[in-house]
DNA sequence: CGGGCCACCTGGCGGC
DNA sequence: TGCCGCCAGGTGGCCC
């Protein structure tokens, strides 16, 4: 699924399409994904105009100017597409716009959710209450991580994917900036020095912003709003390397299962 | 409470 | 060709 990249890369594609126009019609194909879509779903949102889209964690955030906002995510296999579809298979809502774009929310697997908020929900909705802070601010920092990994003994990588620390660190992700901290996935959170914990934050914040500029990782089939593929995923340097050299040391590229996920790393270069 | 396990779904791939 | 098991960018509930 979409990791924090791939949802940025959305909101950043969207915003221009879609900001100041409005909803003309709406077609909601199934009454739940993840969950059951709102009651009401196409009339809340029928006239009502866009003015802004935002991202916390993972979730994209379209406001309306009703004082609502219409709430996304992509689960593991989600996407929007733009224009006239020829297939509506796995096509669970879409939405036509003022100026005749066509939006289509996509999701095989349906992991994903579409819901509706109170704009004064954004913090204290059940989806929101519990997100810890965004890694690509200053809060996301190595003294915040080691008062939360303190007394954290599960390993590293799960840590860093937990979802009440920090947000938006996904399988990819966590993988790809443990290997750029020379950190090895199967460590204590509580091991992590102070020195080790600076080295960390630098490479997920740099790791997220490359992936962002890159238009995010296609693993199998993530495309942006246009249908194009990111390219991120051609600097991955672990994530789903197994067997292959490490382009440092030359190692070939272990894996091991940590909390029902592959984890991709270097026994050489992540100690 | 933290952590481990499992369920939710579909589809693609490799092996036999 | 076709079936079967395994795997996949996430999250949350249940149980100890």
């Amino acid at each position: 699924m979409p990791e924090l990249p791939e949802v940025e890369t959305i909101k950043l594609g969207l915003s221009p399409v879609i900001i100041g126009k409005s909803f003309t019609q709406i077609w909601q194909r199934r009454k739940n994904i993840r969950i059951d879509f709102p009651p009401n779903f196409s009339s809340i949102l029928e006239n009502t105009t866009i003015i802004d889209v935002t991202r916390r964690a993972k979730y994209l955030l379209i406001h309306l100017d009703n004082n609502k906002i219409l709430v996304m995510h992509f689960g593991m296999s989600g996407k929007i597409f733009m224009g006239k579809q020829d297939s509506f298979l796995h096509v669970h809502a879409s939405f036509l716009l003022n100026d005749n774009t066509e939006i289509h929310y996509y999701d095989p697997r349906r992991f994903g959710l579409i819901t509706i908020i109170n704009m004064d929900e954004i913090d204290s909705h059940k989806l929101f209450i519990n997100l810890g802070i965004e890694p690509l601010t200053d809060y996301f920092n190595a003294n915040y991580l080691l008062k939360k990994f303190k007394n954290k003994n599960t390993n590293i990588k799960q840590a860093l994917m937990d979802n009440n620390i920090a947000v938006g660190v996904g399988n990819i992700y966590a993988a790809e900036s443990l290997f750029k901290a020379n950190i090895s996935p199967l460590r204590p959170a509580s091991s992590i020095t102070l020195l080790e914990l600076e080295k960390l934050c630098e490479a997920i914040k740099i790791i997220l912003q490359n992936a962002i500029n890159a238009g995010g990782s296609s693993i199998r089939d993530y495309q942006n709003i246009d249908g194009d593929l990111g390219y991120f995923q051609n600097m991955h340097q672990v994530y789903n390397r197994y067997g292959q050299r490490c382009n440092i040391c030359d190692t070939i590229i272990d894996k091991v299962t940590q909390g029902g996920r592959t984890t991709f790393y270097c026994k050489t270069c992540q100690v």
